[in-house]
DNA sequence: AAACTATATTCGCATAATCGAATATAGCAG
DNA sequence: CTGCTATATTCGATTATGCGAATATAGTTT
């Protein structure tokens, strides 16, 4: 059970750990979007869209509903979206140092 | 910005996708550990512990203090505790999808 | 200094994630 | 049925992650 529980834990982590999939979910915090909607507001090639989109789909992270011939996906729980407001608050809390970071990660990539 | 903010999400987000990582961060959560009581705890190599430690220490989620020759970890702030607290309610809240999930993965896992 | 303990780092390999390109499916319009 | 649009899947190459084994560092004890 407690195992069982961190393994969920770390799969919707998981799941969140890419920019996009975190833009996707907070675009999705508004309501519903089709996949062509998200595409242009995250700016990201239909495929990659869709392939992220996938892997929320494969948590139950998020729902679909299908209308004429186009998609429209929607947040599971606004739970979800909670935990985006939580590393809002750290980010800002930590905001030099975090930011420091990321140039810092920025820089290696580079190098 | 938008972008820092969700690169920063996404990072810490990785950091967390894995049970040892998150089982860590739980344990944390009561107050400072060593390593080696860590590694007990959570039933896994010195070395294995170090590394995870080490990702964790590097987005500067943990942080140290050294007494003698061991070093104590504690999280920095309560708040990546807490995340842990909604993916618990969200967890129950699908209960039986959730665990439904987790046979299936293990099943195509083994196959 | 030598031996011991606690922790960290490096290395090599196996597995998984990401992307763009190409292809497939499904609904709709003519 | 043909073509068109929306979405999904597959493929292949590249890069990242996770592990154990070995090695390194730092503090402690003798």
């Amino acid at each position: 059970m407690l195992h069982s529980l961190r393994q969920f834990k770390a799969e919707i982590f998981q799941a969140l750990a890419h920019p996009t999939r975190v833009a996707i979910v907070e675009l999705l915090r508004e309501g519903e979007l089709t996949v062509n909607q998200l595409c242009e507001k995250v700016g990201v090639e239909q495929a990659n869209a869709s392939q992220h989109l996938a892997i929320l789909r494969n948590k139950h992270m998020v729902v679909t509903r299908k209308e004429g011939n186009q998609i429209f996906y929607r947040l599971r729980d606004p739970l979800l979206g909670e935990i985006l407001d939580k590393l809002r608050a750290y980010f800002f809390a930590y905001f030099d140092e975090a930011m420091a970071m990321l140039r810092a990660e920025q820089q290696e990539a580079q190098s």
